[in-house]
DNA sequence: GTGTTTGCAAAGTGTTTGCAATTTA
DNA sequence: TAAATTGCAAACACTTTGCAAACAC
């Protein structure tokens, strides 16, 4: 059901999130919005766009994931304490987390039960249930 | 029950680890060890040593830290992708985050459920399934 | 035109490493 | 005294930042 979208729906997804489509956001975005579900790091995205002909700069790579993170079109997955994850699908979901390779994985939906989430501590709200699970080769 | 641990209960824990005890080791083990559930970082860690007058390098608290983890003495949460943190409690728990303030905190057994968990990808085995509930000031 | 964004290079942060000096067994 | 460990400073990997040039509206 849900394709590949039209280019014009990224263009208006940015404007949205109050962020100009620049032709570096622009083909940053379509590379992460058009192709499904994705887990990358900011290297890996720009190693990425580099192969694909787009011109930008790692500098940029970094700010403008974290102004798609800001804007709820991606976000952060926390599995590695020296690099940052990405990931494309921001709805609630888990993941598997290869050692060996450093790979991520989603967790099929139903896989996975967190039966009961906890209260969150006087005074906090809850923000997210992310649940990773480590697995390397056997 | 679990009282704190004779000095030297310590002594023996790094023995069998294969650690000589050294003082430097022996002076964080017992720090870490000694003194209930802890979850901490390197810089913190190295700085309650120098303020209890353990003279110990920056340096040395990190390889100590990967000894530690590596003969399960601790282990490590990722709950922030620029920084380690640590916890003495290696046993199978949860953890909330604190967003606001980068503390982490236990999640009592009996407030969450994890009813059901994914069996590993094919030639993978299982390492941990950790939850984090990120959590912020409401 | 005016304010925003980019790219570069420099700076920053947390962590690891090489090696001489020290310590342990 | 032989092997392991420490501390220092330098090196590292990843990320952020300052600022002039380029760009979007």
């Amino acid at each position: 059901m849900n394709k590949v979208r039209p280019y014009s729906k990224v263009l208006e997804r940015l404007r949205k999130a109050g962020l100009r489509p620049t032709r570096q956001r622009l083909a940053l975005a379509k590379m992460l919005l058009e192709n499904g579900n994705r887990h990358f790091s900011a290297e890996m995205l720009h190693a990425e766009a580099l192969s694909s002909s787009v011109r930008v700069s790692l500098a940029t790579v970094y700010n403008t994931l974290h102004q798609f993170t800001i804007a709820g079109l991606i976000r952060e997955i926390y599995v590695d304490s020296s690099r940052s994850y990405f990931d494309t699908n921001t709805s609630k979901h888990h993941h598997f987390f290869h050692e060996d390779t450093a790979q991520l994985e989603d967790i099929p939906d139903d896989q996975i039960i967190v039966a009961k989430t906890p209260d969150p501590p006087a005074g906090t709200m809850l923000k997210s249930v992310d649940v990773v699970v480590r697995v390397s080769a056997s």
